[in-house]
DNA sequence: GCATGACTCGTACATCGTATGAGTCAACTT
DNA sequence: AAGTTGACTCATACGATGTACGAGTCATGC
């Protein structure tokens, strides 16, 4: 009975397994390779991009041998999302007391690093948490433990940093899709402005500085986590 | 030619259309009678649960006759994700100075709103800003404003909300589907607790009061939003 | 009595994820 | 040297989905 590499399998063991054909226009399939152009599928088309069969073809490979290195299409999908969320960490030599800015920039490296693959924001709701996230939950658990949250507040601290930066994300890159329709929906409410006089004054829902929002946002929250 | 009553059109305008089969066990089909069916869908089975062909199977109709009321698919997704969204207010007779207790009353229930309807949330996302939504957003703005909120700060003080609600909700909801799938993420945090100790001994992930962490969080946020 | 327009729906099509099982070929066993 | 195994590829096929097309029904207004 065969062996599939899949899951937490051992992948490829053997070391050149496949000297057959070594014309470098097709090395051989791998999960490695699948998980990279499937990134690329996703980045130029989206998540409708991403087809099992555009997949195989683009590989140079018929659709069914995916399956042999991967479980199913759920299973590309999470691999291409934390093949996404990777940290190196910040920038070294920053003075290591900062806590602040070093919470700031991982969450907006974050941010940052998902709006760069917008696809990844509708995938991330259902998805399971893979290394690269956990990863990230302990640095935060880590710093803002040592910036002197109290243990019986640092898990509601971390949840709801991840809950800020998950709705800030995902927001940001749904209203990125549907631009027209914002502005669209900031005229209905200036014109009518009868049910949404407030909003409709301030602008909301034109206002572009993301970037600027998200600082000022967190900034709000890490206030309220650490006063002082 | 037929003119359809999807979109902002007139739906249906004349009073007794259909007086040829009155028997009260299959009503005319309608704008409204699609949204309510495809709610019972969604409710019982997911996202999955809901096909065009099992909506016009329990609606008593061919697939095709709801393509007369809708333009399609995402426009019942639409339809069914603003009608969970729409609130009520507070329950009266509060003092009307708790601005605190207003806003948190209202974003614990959009929360719940949505967690009833756990296919909601993987809905938001990537939809546009319906009626419900817009009116909650309105009530939001101008009870801030009258706490005090600078102006300059009372769209990213509305957007942190926002992405807060946002992030806590959509998690909430992904979580309690793959429930198991957390409790082996936390058992393999213990295991190999190398790479994760500070939130393998936290219990990070198996803590399940999750209305407390977002009452909790929601404190934080607001004890930034407006010091003192 | 006939045209109109509101509404219904059967059929058909393209596309999707993937189950099944046969095929290829290198490495290992004997 | 012959045979076995197991890693890997892939053609075919199936069932499901959203919806375009166009023919049907039927009450109403002229």
């Amino acid at each position: 009975m065969a062996t599939k590499p899949s899951g937490a399998g051992s992948k490829r063991a053997r070391a050149a397994p496949q000297p057959a054909q070594e014309a470098p226009g097709e090395p051989p399939l791998s999960r490695d390779r699948i998980v990279a152009t499937a990134l690329e599928l996703l980045d130029a088309d989206g998540l409708d991009g991403l087809t099992m069969r555009r997949l195989a073809d683009r590989l140079g490979a018929g659709v069914m041998s995916l399956y042999w290195h991967v479980d199913n299409k759920e299973d590309v999908l999470d691999l291409a999302l934390d093949s996404v969320l990777d940290y190196r960490g910040p920038p070294q030599l920053d003075k290591p007391e900062d806590w602040r800015a070093e919470v700031v920039h991982m969450l907006e490296d974050w941010r940052a690093s998902m709006l760069r693959h917008p696809w990844s924001t509708s995938l991330l709701p259902r998805r399971a948490l893979g290394r690269n996230i956990l990863s990230r939950l302990e640095l935060l658990s880590k710093t803002l433990s040592g910036a002197g949250v109290a243990d019986a507040d640092l898990n509601a601290a971390i949840w709801s940093l991840w809950n800020y930066v998950m709705g800030a994300t995902i927001t940001r890159a749904s209203f990125d899709v549907s631009n027209e329709d914002r502005a669209a929906a900031q005229q209905r409410l200036e014109q009518l402005s009868g049910p949404y006089p407030t909003i409709g004054r301030s602008r909301l829902l034109l206002d572009d500085d993301w970037d600027g929002a998200f600082r000022k946002g967190l900034g709000f929250l890490l206030d309220g986590l650490a006063p002082g």
